[in-house]
DNA sequence: TCGATTTATACGCTGTAGCGTATGACTAAT
DNA sequence: ATTAGTCATACGCTACAGCGTATAAATCGA
């Protein structure tokens, strides 16, 4: 299973379910990665100048990663508005 | 396909691959987008401090999209490094 | 080979991320 | 009700992204 995403925003709220599904806080989160409770909270928020980094850094704590492709026909609703 | 990256540097990398397949000059690229010649150069250089903006307005531009999931066991021979 | 295009890099500027630190609001569990 | 945990937000600070502008340096095409 993958998540997509075109936006900081859809971004972030998929930053925040995946660290909940992991039952980590905000803070157990940044202290693994380095970054504050406030800059994890940002990124969440869907902060567009949030560095590329801070991003990164979440995912590797999540054990995430990114891969990019083709934008799929839009099945996304978010695309509507 | 898909490419998977973990580093902006392989994101640059990806951003740089996918714009000249499509035949864009720097230039031409970040005209699209808002963004100066200079900055597309240092979002393919891989600098992690980019805003995550400027990396999603160049994906958009080049028509991809972000997907996450989890990470894979490592194929990936950067990773060696 | 040699103009033309492309890319990396520079300077000075403005805006803001992330920092440490701190707090108020909200929630949950006792 | 009180306490503990979580999260959004604030202030002052430093560092640097991205801006306009400009120019080497590298690459490309005829």
């Amino acid at each position: 299973m993958s998540q997509s995403a075109r936006t900081a925003k859809q971004l972030g709220a998929l930053v925040r379910r995946e660290r909940r599904r992991q039952g980590y806080s905000q803070a157990k989160l940044g202290e693994k990665i380095g970054l504050r409770q406030a800059t994890v909270s940002k990124l969440e928020a869907g902060e567009p100048a949030t560095q590329l980094q801070t991003l990164l850094d979440a995912l590797t704590a999540l054990n995430l990663e990114i891969t990019v492709r083709e934008r799929s026909k839009s099945t996304d609703l978010e695309q509507l508005f």
